[in-house]
DNA sequence: ATGCCTGAAGGGTTCAGA
C-alpha cells in the first residue's frame, strides 16, 4: 500500500498538477492540505475526476485557508473532521481530517504555522500539537500524516543559522513534535535516510528550490506495527518541478503487505520495486530520492 | 526590499505563508 501526504497550497491551482500526479504515482492514500477551498467547491472540483481513477475523499476544507483531505482507493469510512477537543483561533480551523483507509487510521494534518515565536499564534500552534498528542495517544495504531510546520531537528534544514529565532526550529515546538512520537509515532522517512538531506518545502523565491535550501516539515509518522512494514520512503522531488508547482513537495511511503493479511491494500501496488529499494538503485529511478541531491 | 514568490479576497491592494 502507497501512502502519500503533500501540501497541494491550494487545491484549486494545483489540480494541473495534482491529477497526472495521482496517474503517474498512484498512491492508494493521499493526505492533503491547505485545499484553500470549501468542502463544497472540493466536490465541484474534483470528485468526477477523483472517481475516474477510483478515489473517494474525506474533506474537510475552509474557504481561503487551511483545509484538509483523505483521498482513498482502498475504502474510506469513520471520517472525523477536527481535532476533538482542540484550540481555535478563535473558532476551529480545518487543520485535521481522520478516516480509516486500507484498515488502517490515517490522519491528515495541517499544523498551525505560528508565525512569531512568543505570539498568540505560536501559542496556539503548540496547544493545538498538545491536543493531537492527546488525540493520537487515545488511538490505536494509526498514520499521521502531513504538514506538521516543524523541522525535527538541524539536519531537516539547509542551515540552521539562517532560522535562529524563527518558528518551526524553537525547542519548545520540537519538543511538542517529540512528545506527539512518543505517544507512538516514529518519524518512517529520517528513519529510513538517517543522514540525508531531506527536504519537502522550499521557498518560491530567490530559487531555493533550484538550490536545493529547504526544510523537512512534512512528515509520515507511523505507529510500530505499521512503521515495521514499511519498505520504501521518498520526497518526490520531481512534483516540485516544472510549471506551477506548490511550494511542498509529496511524501511517499510504501508499505508491505500486513503479516496476518488481513489488512493488505484492495488495488495491488504497482510494482514489487519497492521492495528492493534498499539496494543501489539508478538515479533515475524515483524512489532513490529519499536523499534531495541538487538537480 | 528585514516579503526576492504565490495564492486568496476583494477591490485597484493587503494579508498570509515558513
Amino acid at each position: 500500500m502507497r501512502i502519500a501526504t503533500w501540501n497541494v497550497n491550494s487545491v484549486k491551482q494545483r489540480v494541473a498538477r495534482l491529477l497526472p500526479w495521482l496517474d503517474e504515482r498512484a498512491p492508494d492514500v493521499v493526505c492533503l492540505q491547505e485545499l484553500k477551498l470549501t468542502d463544497d467547491a472540493f466536490h465541484r472540483l474534483l470528485d468526477a475526476d477523483l472517481a475516474a481513477r477510483g478515489y473517494e475523499a474525506a474533506v474537510h476544507g475552509q474557504s481561503q485557508w487551511n483545509g484538509v483531505a483523505i483521498l482513498s482507493r482502498v475504502g474510506l469510512s469513520d471520517v472525523v473532521a477536527g481535532l476533538p477537543g482542540g484550540p481555535g483561533f478563535p473558532d476551529q480551523e480545518a487543520r485535521l481530517v481522520s478516516a480509516v483507509c486500507g484498515g488502517i487510521t490515517v490522519r491528515s494534518v495541517y499544523v498551525p504555522n505560528g508565525r512569531e515565536p512568543d505570539s498568540e499564534h505560536y501559542r496556539y500552534k503548540l496547544e493545538w500539537l498538545e491536543a493531537l498528542r492527546a488525540l493520537v495517544a487515545d488511538g490505536g495504531p494509526q498514520l499521521v500524516c502531513g504538514d506538521v510546520n516543524i523541522a525535527p531537528t538541524d539536519r531537516d534544514v539547509f542551515d540552521p543559522a539562517a532560522y535562529v529565532g524563527q518558528t518551526h526550529v524553537t525547542e519548545p515546538e520540537r519538543a511538542a513534535l517529540r512528545r506527539l512520537q512518543e505517544a507512538g509515532l516514529r518519524d518512517v522517512v529520517r528513519e529510513r535516510w538517517p543522514n540525508e538531506r531531506i527536504f519537502s518545502y522550499w521557498d518560491y523565491r530567490a530559487g531555493m528550490f533550484h538550490k536545493d535550501l529547504g526544510m523537512r516539515i512534512d512528515l509520515i509518522l507511523a505507529s510500530d506495527p505499521i512503521a515495521d512494514r514499511v519498505a520504501a520512503t521518498w520526497v518526490d522531488r520531481q512534483a516540485r518541478k516544472g510549471k506551477g508547482p506548490s511550494d511542498h513537495a509529496p511524501v511517499i511511503v510504501d508499505l508491505d503487505e500486513a503479516p496476518d493479511g488481513d489488512i493488505g491494500p484492495v488495488v495491488p501496488p504497482p510494482s514489487r520495486v519497492a521492495k528492493t529499494s534498499r539496494l543501489p538503485q539508478a538515479k533515475s529511478d524515483p524512489r532513490r530520492q529519499g536523499g534531495n541531491k541538487s538537480d
